[in-house]
DNA sequence: AGCACGCCGACT
DNA sequence: GTCGGCGTGCTC
């Protein structure tokens, strides 16, 4: 009998790869394992066992696998399970999901080695000069990768280098694949055993009398140990002796000092224990967990919808207490940007050790760690707080799932595949623990809301700000009268620019939104009307002063801004619009004497930028932020009485369905920032339209109303949370051909699902990178099959794949597109 | 997705 | 003449 593994391949391709395995590799291996395959002429992958079995394929020979990579599985049956509906329902392959969902070390591929052979024979003048340098190179380095060699002879192309030498036999290859993991490993040092008693001690510091720093070293150590066995690190010796690594190295080498290793984890907390239920929620709190429990005995997934800085986070501790202490395991998702030192310190004051956590600013080998303490269930990682990717973990014993901030858009994911959103990936993932999920926001997104009113979800509010504060008073302020009357500063109102007086005044801090970065989005020639464009996107270019640059914001392009204009050669340069950048620029003229920070992507792009900002602002270094949808998330400033925004009417003239219902949400979110302790903070809100309804619904707090008017809407026009959609883009580097090919599809789509269908139409940005997109929108009715559908798509991909003159363009599904 | 193979312009 | 560009087809 012969047995075989079919395996799941990190790439975008549908089917699964079966490789033939032998009797005792069959016992061996379980679903979840990985194992390295050869695939295709040359390259070899990690891939994961989906079954074994026995059964040989017909129409080919199978390849045997090239090794085994695990001695246990690194993935449960139930995250295949998730991950299959994951592939199923946002329409990509299980090899995206794998890769997506696995820490990227666990992604082993291979690289090529070209090693010398010793034995060969042959005539160094009949060599070509490439040929030569890299046999030169492999006579002083026994190894060289594919890249050196590139280096060597400087050409991208080494292939034909390579064939010639591997003819003559000069040279061998091989395929090697690297462990991307590698456990920390800690030196540390102690005395050596000759010198332990305290005689030979002495006779040792006097051998040293005359090498002074060994014997500080030595001394030092002395200290360091102070009289308990406890291991000392060869850091902590050299910072307190003050010493140099050479000093230790030599004294390792004279025998005196001994080290050795031990395995440490990379991702310690370094804090207070926890003090377990310490906590005690207010009446308003308590209703809202006996809610939520009452939901969760129903078996459904709750929505908690409290109002900003209404203490959701404590009920979140409550029921993680609950969790823990029955066994299980806890998982805490929020948006990334939410995840801040703030909150996660407070999480960790009540769990201490408890508490992991696993986000994308992690490095790889500290999410190895993670997932390990996941998968086998270790205490501290008992609860994992995380971004969306910390779903993938693999759980076995689940309790509880929140997600907090369930509004937030970024848990979809827009690019690569898989194109999920965590929220709602996160209540199959429930569903298949048997752990109940509870959603949390303070302006739940329609969909959800929308659930909760069908009683598809449990709800539980909290309605009051914890300790009572008063929420937010909210002034609309017209710009266009104030600039009619001449009362503008810059894009400053005269009750804007009051108001930060008043705060800064009490000594309060102010807080100014502002969704968009840069100095300004637009250059204009005031003379000929021109205005720099990205070379590789359909965009203008921002203007961001810090560096008198001009910046694509979509690929990253940028370029020195001239002063005069490089159409018509004029000096008549002025701007359009404006962003962070300029506010900062404006307050620096208006309040000299502020203090002001600025945060958005391009002061927080470093590892630790966005906490310093955050710090500064929170031990009040700063007296005004300026930032972008940043600042909403999730952070809790003691002091800050004012909360401006500059310009709202950027947000409700989006072009897109969801724009009210996000401004709103963001509105209400920043404004949320605003007095959080007994003083009632301020919020003012510039605008051209103050009588836009979503600026009355976010002034007097109505979410309901907003939710009310917004499902009417999208009742009337069909839209989510009525209909499902599912956004194709076609992408190519062509613009006829992205065109031609849109237009075929989108009219084989109206063959099946006639008005349905939308589009194909250009995106606000038709061009990024160099490709062109246009997009076709498929709406599904609630009473119309999922499955159906999408195998009809399928189909439809299937006979456009067979039209020679569409090769190359590229199909892009994104179900439920937000 | 990679990556090989194959065919075509522009330079050492 | 080679070098490197991209189109095409396949991967157990």
């Amino acid at each position: 009998m012969s047995y075989f593994v079919n395996v799941i391949l990190p790439i975008p391709l549908e089917k699964l790869f079966t490789y033939s395995i032998s009797k005792a590799e069959a016992q061996f291996l379980k679903p979840g394992m990985r194992v390295a395959v050869p695939f295709g002429r040359t390259k070899i992958y990690s891939a994961l066992v989906f079954e074994v079995h026995s059964t040989a394929p017909t129409v080919y020979e199978a390849k045997e696998i090239h090794q085994i990579l695990d001695e246990y599985p690194i993935v449960n049956p139930i995250q295949l399970e998730h991950w299959s509906w994951i592939a199923g329902y946002y329409m990509c392959s299980l090899g995206e999901v794998f890769r997506s969902a696995v820490p990227s070390a666990f992604l082993l591929e291979s690289e090529t080695l070209i090693i010398g052979n010793e034995r060969a024979v042959f005539d160094e003048n009949s060599l070509l000069d490439d040929d030569f340098l890299v046999v030169e190179a492999l006579q002083n380095q026994s190894v060289l990768k594919v890249q050196d060699i590139s280096a060597i002879v400087d050409k991208k192309n080494v292939l034909p280098i390579l064939h010639r030498l591997l003819e003559k036999n000069i040279i061998v290859l091989k395929e090697e694949i690297y462990e991307q993991y590698r456990p920390k490993m800690v030196r540390y040092v102690r005395l050596g055993n000759d010198y332990s008693s305290e005689e030979n001690l002495a006779v040792l510091l006097d051998s040293l009398s005359r090498a002074p720093k060994q014997r500080q070293v030595v001394l030092s150590l002395f200290q360091l140990q102070g009289g308990n066995s406890k291991p000392i690190k060869v850091s902590d010796l050299e910072k307190s002796s003050s010493s140099s690594s050479a000093v230790i190295k030599v004294l390792v080498e004279k025998g005196i000092l001994e080290e050795y290793f031990i395995q440490t984890d990379r991702v310690v907390y370094e804090g207070e224990k926890g003090n377990l239920g310490a906590i005690q929620l207010n009446g308003f709190q308590e209703m809202a967990l006996k809610d939520i429990n009452h939901g969760f005995e129903e078996g459904k997934t709750v929505l908690l919808h409290g109002v900003t800085s209404s203490g959701k986070t404590e009920v979140y501790v409550k029921l993680l207490e609950a969790c823990i202490q029955s066994g299980k395991q806890g998982l805490y998702l929020l948006p990334e940007i939410a995840l801040t030192t703030q909150l996660i310190g407070r999480l960790q004051s009540y769990f201490g050790e408890k508490v992991s956590v696993y986000h994308s600013k992690y490095n790889i080998q500290e999410r190895v760690e993670v997932w390990n303490n996941v998968l086998v269930q270790k205490p501290k990682a008992q609860i994992v707080i995380g971004a969306r990717s910390a779903l993938f973990l693999p759980f076995s014993n689940l309790g509880l799932i929140i997600v907090d901030e369930e509004h937030e858009g970024s848990f979809k994911q827009y690019d690569p595949a898989p194109r999920y959103h965590a929220r709602d990936s996160a209540v199959v993932l429930g569903k298949l623990h048997q752990s109940p999920v509870v959603l949390g926001s303070a302006t739940p997104s329609i969909e959800s809301f929308y659930n909760a009113q069908t009683g598809k979800y449990g709800y539980a509010s909290i309605a009051r700000r914890y300790g009572n504060v008063l929420m937010p008073d909210i002034e609309l302020v017209d710009i266009k009268e104030q600039t009619r009357k001449k009362r503008m500063q810059g894009h400053f109102s005269e009750r804007l620019r009051e108001e930060i007086t008043e705060a800064l005044g009490n000594g309060e801090q102010v807080i100014l939104f502002q969704n968009r970065r840069g100095y300004a989005p637009i250059v204009e020639c005031t003379t000929c009307g021109h205005s720099p464009q990205c070379p590789n996107c359909d965009v203008s270019l921002t203007y961001h002063q810090f560096k008198k640059q001009l910046r694509c914001h979509y690929c990253g392009h940028q370029k020195l801004l001239q002063e005069n204009c490089e159409a018509c050669g004029s000096f008549t340069l002025d701007t359009k619009g404006f962003g962070t950048e300029q506010v900062e620029q404006e307050l620096h003229t208006l309040f000299s004497k502020a203090k002001v920070g600025r945060m958005d992507l391009d002061t927080t792009r470093k590892k630790h930028g966005y906490e310093k900002i955050i710090t500064a602002f929170e031990q009040q270094e700063l007296d005004i932020l300026v930032g972008t949808q940043m600042l909403t998330k999730g952070l809790d400033f003691r002091n800050v009485g004012l909360v401006g925004i500059m310009n709202a009417d950027s947000l409700l003239n989006f072009p897109d369905f969801r724009a009210h219902e996000r401004s709103f949400q963001l509105l209400t979110q920043v404004a949320g920032r605003a007095g959080r302790t007994e003083k009632r903070g301020k919020v003012l809100i510039q605008t051209y339209n103050p009588y836009h309804q979503i600026l009355k619904q976010v002034s007097t707090n109505d979410y309901e109303g907003m939710f009310r008017e917004q499902l009417y809407e999208r009742e009337q026009y069909h839209y989510p949370p009525v209909v499902k959609i599912i956004k194709i883009t076609l992408k190519h580097k062509d613009f006829n051909k992205v065109n031609d090919a849109a237009t075929w599809f989108g009219q084989s789509m109206r063959g099946y699902f006639k008005d349905n269908v939308l589009g194909p139409e250009f995106p606000p940005v038709s061009r990024i990178r160099n490709q062109y997109l246009k997009n076709i929108l498929l709406k599904i009715p609630s009473n119309q099959s999922l499955i159906k559908t999408k195998n009809c798509i399928g189909k439809i991909e299937r006979s456009f794949n067979a039209i020679s003159q569409y090769k190359g363009v590229r199909l892009i599904y994104n179900v439920d597109y937000i």
